[in-house]
RNA sequence: GGAACAUUAGCUCAGUUGGUUUAGAGCAUUACUUUGACAGAGUAGGGGUCACUGGUUCGAGCCCAGUAUGUUCCA
């Protein structure tokens, strides 16, 4: 068959992507084999692919491929998130630009709008996961607000209130002025920004009650936000501070609104930082809130939930925050309260959506109180039970589940699962599955009958459905004890950002617990973050993300995938760089021309040559390349079963580029223009075949494309073949792979001595060797011959003179050719070496000749020392010898 | 401020319980080769006080302590 020049991956990637999906293989149903499940890390479904997808999905298809060419039954659950945050914020910028506010809609009219958004756009990322080929069974594809889901989502939260794990409760959160929103402590970024540092001084009063003149004493305090002095509630200083201590208890006034605030003594107060003297404003502040609860100070709230200056503030009241700083500061200059103002570098809180500066801030809230469900979350991963790749991560974990705070799941936003509380007009409140269920509760705890009822206006943190995905996706839940769930649950192995560990790997495995008793996978393998070359993070800020979706287009899909992968060490970050796809273009390459060569081969292949036309006739390089193949193959295994899948693709592409393309290809290659022994040919396609078979799972398409075109009819596709097990690495194959070591070191030694004394390629040498293991060396003599272009190889006892002198290994050799000697070249090349083996012995000596040494140590140990310096030694004088010989 | 992890060739990383040929790989680099599957190639080479300082040991890239730097997480 004729093959074109490269290999036609635009082409390759349609056909076999389609004929995979037309003949089911992706799909899965229960049955009588071992599964092997994973569920996606649901992406939102806004999202778009980006590198940090295309390293996470390449490395769960290579897992599930690898499972159902293993025999089981491979199931892989696609899916998205509804990202309530990201997607609301999509939705109404859809509105913006079609001119509407969001606040002129109602809930259900705004939420038409977003299934609208969602059904229109959302989702792509599935089907871009296609492109990258990803094995994934569409018909469970899954969505955290589907019907079923969401039921699920409701019933679970109804049923961790009654447990008492749900509470409602006012406490100080981080709240996001322009989303109007809650965010977690993860949602915030902190980034360094450049602020002034405002010292402020406040009037005193003496311990009479009288104010003291502000140019006679006053109290100084330094703050960053100085429109938040109209919260202010106390000065606190610490009991130590010489300079305060005279002016505790005593009150100080805070200016423009005159409000009389105690100064209090808190040993959290630094002496050092500042002028030593802290405002404590607890409405706007984490700190100061705690400071404020344990002196039982007022709260003054001084910001509208936009972050404009409340009514509370008296003073700018309507103002955003920080124009009302501006003129603050203008105000107090005036009224000479500013004592001076610095430069100051701080970390600020900014909003990980809007990028806004997320202020602090009391309200009321939903939370989960976590210590209630951790424990068996924390014991599983301790003691193994779920085991993390890399296994550093379990640290980290532990230290986070063992001081686990609570988890606020309620968020401003009217996309996502609304909160399942009703109230009555006077603020009574029961949760509840629906409305008829809450109007029965309302009269059971309150002998209210009818009541008109307002059902919670905010919806649930979206994490607070994720944690559900890996049972709830096989529909664990609302449909319990399915034959799906019995079946797929718990999952295999979950892939997954460290980013995310707490967010949604924790919350899973408690989840799990809580609801099946049962952990929701076994292993969980934690990818690197994608970097850029310069070791930044993939941003959109930086327009750093390369196009994935143009690169697939450039370079093809299994470029893109050995690119990812071969940069990815386990559990490390990995900077990328386009450098590596051009390395996967290239190994690619090398296996179709590979291919070109077989098909070459097959137009000329022969059942029993002549003996003029055999260029082969021993079976050696077939017996050596399948003993190379069980080793490898045992080698991929080892490392797969610990998710070591940067090494498992580098230990194949050595083993194709290097042993088969580079070795055994050349050996068993007739001369130019001669046929093939058709026998030859036959295990050369059996090894391309499985060679092939073990790539399969990284780079899907090529090896689809080529494991058809090695035969006119293959029975069936790579895909869905099944590996042969007891394919494995045999005892008896390290006779065969040392004498390999020892021809191609030979071979690579001649090849060298060649170039060095400036032999050409076409022209023959005659070899002569000294040899102690003749068997040995009779077995390769014939592909020694042909790899160094050697007319003949004969055994000596006696030096051969005018030759170019080796020593390989323990063997000694004399390349004759017409070519003069260069002997002072040889002589520095051989002195060379000595010195080398000098250096060696030496080291080795050293250790030998320490008593201490020959005492403590293992006798084996010391038996490999004494074997190393007899080698050494043999060596040198083996060399000295043939520099002698060289006259 | 606290904690975890890291530091090995120009870059990215291996290096399994301390001894296995005076440290290995890929990429990059240098020289040479070139009508024969492949220049997107081949052959060969150069390149490292294993961050630093001590300690344990007959013996340390590996174990221990400290220092420095970096990354991440938590305050």
């Amino acid at each position: 068959m004729e093959v074109s020049k490269n290999f036609d991956f635009t082409a390759a990637e349609a056909k076999w992507y389609r004929h995979w999906l037309q003949n089911k293989y992706f799909e899965s149903t229960p049955d009588e084999r071992e599964p092997y499940t994973v569920v996606i890390p649901p992406p939102n479904v806004t999202g778009i692919l980006h590198m940090g997808h295309c390293l996470n999905n390449t490395i769960q298809d290579i897992l599930v491929r690898r499972a159902r060419m293993m025999g089981k039954n491979a199931c892989w659950v696609p899916g998205t998130d509804h990202a309530s945050i990201a997607t609301e914020a999509k939705v109404v910028q859809m509105l913006r630009e079609r001119g509407i506010q969001k606040a002129s809609l109602s809930r259900d009219e705004f939420l038409q709008y977003a299934w609208e958004w969602k059904e229109k756009y959302g989702g792509i990322i599935l089907q871009q996961l296609k492109k990258l080929g990803c094995s994934l069974d569409w018909n469970r594809t899954s969505f955290t607000m589907d019907p079923d889901y969401y039921k699920s989502v409701i019933y679970v939260f109804n049923d961790l209130y009654s447990k008492g794990y749900i509470y409602r409760g006012k406490r100080m959160i981080n709240w996001d002025p322009r989303a109007k929103t809650a965010l977690s402590d993860e949602e915030v970024i902190f980034k360094e920004v450049q602020g002034k540092l405002y010292f402020l001084r406040y009037q005193l009063e003496d311990s009479n009650g009288t104010l003291i003149p502000l140019e006679q004493e006053s109290i100084t305090i330094a703050t960053v936000r100085p429109e938040t002095i109209l919260g202010d509630a106390a000065i606190a200083v610490n009991p130590d501070d010489e300079r305060y201590k005279h002016l505790i208890g005593c009150h100080a006034i805070v200016p423009l609104i005159n409000r009389r605030i105690p100064i209090i003594a808190d040993d959290y107060v630094a002496t050092d930082f500042g002028s030593g003297a802290l405002k404590i404003t607890p409405a706007h502040d984490m700190n100061d809130n705690q400071i404020g609860k344990k002196h039982n100070l007022d709260v003054f709230d001084v910001l509208n939930e936009d972050g404009t200056m409340s009514l509370d503030a008296q003073l700018y009241v309507g103002m955003d925050r920080f124009d009302a700083r501006k003129e603050i500061v203008v105000a107090l200059k005036d009224a000479g309260h500013v004592v001076k103002i610095e430069d100051y570098t701080h970390q600020v809180g900014f909003s990980e959506r809007t990028d806004v500066v997320v202020e602090p801030r009391l309200s009321l809230q939903w939370w989960v109180d976590m210590k209630k469900i951790s424990s068996p979350a924390l014991s599983a991963v301790k003691d193994g039970e779920i085991n993390f790749h890399p296994a550093k991560f379990k640290n980290l974990y532990r230290h986070w589940m063992e001081n686990i705070k609570d988890w606020c799941i309620s968020r401003q936003l009217w996309w996502g699962h609304q909160i399942p509380a009703w109230y009555d007009a006077e603020g009574r409140f029961v949760v509840a599955m629906d409305e008829s269920d809450a109007k029965k509760k309302f009269s059971e705890n309150f002998g209210i009958t009818n009541p008109s009822l307002k059902q919670d206006e905010d919806c649930l943190d979206t994490w607070f459905s994720s944690w559900l995905w890996p049972f709830e996706v096989f529909k664990g839940i609302s449909n319990p004890g399915n034959k799906d769930v019995a079946y797929y649950y718990p999952t295999n192995s979950l892939v997954t950002a460290p980013e995310i560990i707490f967010f949604w790997v924790a919350r899973m495995i408690m989840a799990g617990y809580e609801y099946t008793g049962k952990k929701p996978f076994s292993d969980v393998y934690f990818t690197g973050i994608v970097r850029d070359s310069q070791g930044r993070k993939m941003s959109k800020q930086l327009g750093n993300s390369p196009d994935l979706l143009g690169m697939i287009d450039d370079i093809g899909a299994d470029a893109v995938r050995f690119g990812i992968l071969i940069a990815s060490p386990a559990g490390n970050d990995l900077l990328w760089d386009k450098a590596s796809n051009e390395q996967g273009r290239n190994f690619i390459n090398k296996i179709w021309n590979a291919l070109k060569l077989i098909q070459l081969w097959k137009e000329r292949a022969k059942e029993n040559l002549s003996v003029e036309e055999s260029t082969l006739t021993t079976n050696w390089p077939h017996d050596w390349f399948e003993s190379r193949l069980r080793e490898v193959s045992t080698e991929v295994d080892v490392l797969m079963d610990h998710f070591k899948l940067s090494e498992a693709l580098k230990t194949l592409y050595t083993l194709i580029w290097d042993d088969f393309c580079s070795w055994y290809l050349e050996w068993i290659k007739p001369g130019f223009e001669k046929p093939i022994d058709a026998k030859h040919l036959e295990k050369a396609i059996v090894f391309f075949e499985l060679l092939m078979e073990k790539l399969h799972p990284f780079l899907p398409f090529v090896t689809e494309e080529v494991y058809h075109l090695l035969r006119d009819k293959q029975e069936v596709d790579i895909c869905v073949k099944q590996v042969d097990p007891t394919f494995k690495f045999r005892e008896s194959d390290r006779i065969i792979l040392n004498q390999a070591e020892i021809l191609k070191s030979a071979i690579t030694a001649i090849r060298d001595a060649r170039v060095k004394s400036g032999i050409k390629n076409k022209e023959g040498i005659a070899v002569f060797g000294t040899v102690k293991d003749k068997e040995v060396w009779t077995s390769i003599q014939e592909l020694l011959c042909k790899q160094v272009n050697a007319i003949s190889f004969e055994y000596t006892n006696d030096p051969i003179q005018d030759t170019i002198q080796l020593v390989i290994g323990g063997d000694r050799f004399y390349l004759k050719s017409d070519q003069e000697i260069d002997t002072s070249a040889q002589r520095k090349e051989l002195e060379a070496e000595i010195s080398y083996y000098q250096g060696f012995l030496d080291s080795v000596e050293k250790k030998l000749s320490n008593e201490r040494f020959v005492q403590n140590a293992k006798p084996e140990v010391v038996e490999l020392e004494r074997k190393k310096q007899a080698d050494a030694m043999e060596k040198i004088k083996m060399l000295q010898e043939s520099i002698a010989n060289l006259g």
